[in-house]
DNA sequence: TAGATTGTTAATCGATTAACAATC
DNA sequence: TAGATTGTTAATCGATTAACAATC
């Protein structure tokens, strides 16, 4: 496999793509696709999908195409989801409960160890077997479980707070979903979900919609 | 101002960055901003910023910069968030519930003015107001109320085929968040979500850091 | 083998950055 | 006015697309 260097994020943003149509293709037995099929799923041109998975080493075959099962679990690998990672959810409210009850995040190995909010009247309660704990058992609770992922889900005047306390007990993953960009070291991967913004790009393109009507 | 022909995707997406700190810096008594300033905030280019603002027109004076309430009110503009829109949510389990609590969303004009479910259990109970509503009512609800928006919170299998009922009954703009893409015709607006794609991605540049120590 | 389709280089396109004249 | 900072053009950079030789 070629060693990569730098790949862009353009790049490593489409790679999820792929996997979920090939998962498409498996379940409908299909074994074998061409980047020309793939082109027509994911909506990229077939050169395009060529060049991104020669980025990390040849997965297909001239004249052949790729196996369907192989090309997925190679990006699987790629992507680091063949691993089992510990998660935890700070801010019980709406979305940390939806995050928590998500299945599809249990199906590729993201394990939710427990849930966290200040809130005396969540706390004890129950979700999806994991009991809500106090914000004050945070550190111990990440020290003791070697936790991988925080997941932040309360209001943003705490985000920050709350992601210097995650990563000064060691985890190196952030998930935050606050409307705000939480800012961490260089060695700590940070994802900022930022569904305000989808939804104002969608405003956009609705507007431009009727105005060229 | 500049009538703007087709302005790039990326921009886009950069404008809701702008309208969040622009909104920042006011709350802090800040009235005025220069593209260095707003730089430093979003972590773009000056120049960047004063090529994406002038796409759309010259907001701002030299050798003064932007006067931010100004600004902030003219991006809103131009994505639209200075109108209300009547939304409807179609799923009502925990993505659903968490959207329509989510008040952020009410705060820039998007009125959620009814949820729907097809599991019996639900239909009936209040969220924020709004009772959940049966899925046959949907069409008649959508028409009667002249609904802008739909946010399809269903399982994947089901969220083409909502979609699919939306836009028939005159929706022409959508907000997906089941991990699929879903198509429509070229007068409605999509935004696909993929909250499992963003996931992913942090997975990977988690892997990266960790390989790099 | 002939046909198909990848892997990979080269060409193009578009987006970002740099530079600076305009002007407040 | 002098200083600051935009608006805008030109230069650069990087990403996408096209093309085709390699090869299964």
């Amino acid at each position: 496999m070629a060693k990569h260097g730098k790949i862009s994020d353009a790049v490593i943003r489409r790679l999820p793509k792929y996997y979920r149509y090939l998962g498409d293709l498996l379940k409908n037995g299909v074994n074998r696709v061409s980047s020309n099929e793939l082109s027509r799923l994911t909506g990229f041109t077939a050169s395009q999908i060529r060049q991104d998975l020669n980025n990390f080493g040849g997965f297909g075959q001239q004249g052949y195409g790729y196996d369907a099962k192989n090309l997925r679990e190679e990006i699987g690998k790629i992507l680091g989801i063949n691993k089992k990672y510990k998660v935890i959810i700070v801010g019980a409210g709406n979305i940390g409960q939806a995050v928590a009850n998500y299945a599809g995040f249990y199906e590729e190995g993201f394990e939710v160890m427990a849930l966290f909010d200040k809130n005396p009247k969540v706390l004890g309660l129950k979700i999806r077997d994991h009991e809500i704990k106090d914000m004050d058992e945070l550190p111990q609770f990440i020290q003791e479980h070697h936790i991988d992922m925080g997941v932040i889900c309360t209001p943003k005047e705490v985000s920050q707070e709350i992601a210097d306390i995650l990563t000064s007990n060691g985890i190196k993953a952030i998930w935050n979903f606050a409307p705000t960009d939480i800012r961490v070291g260089n060695d700590v991967a940070i994802e900022n979900v930022h569904m305000n913004e989808s939804l104002y790009t969608l405003a956009y393109y609705y507007k431009s919609k009727q105005e060229t009507k």
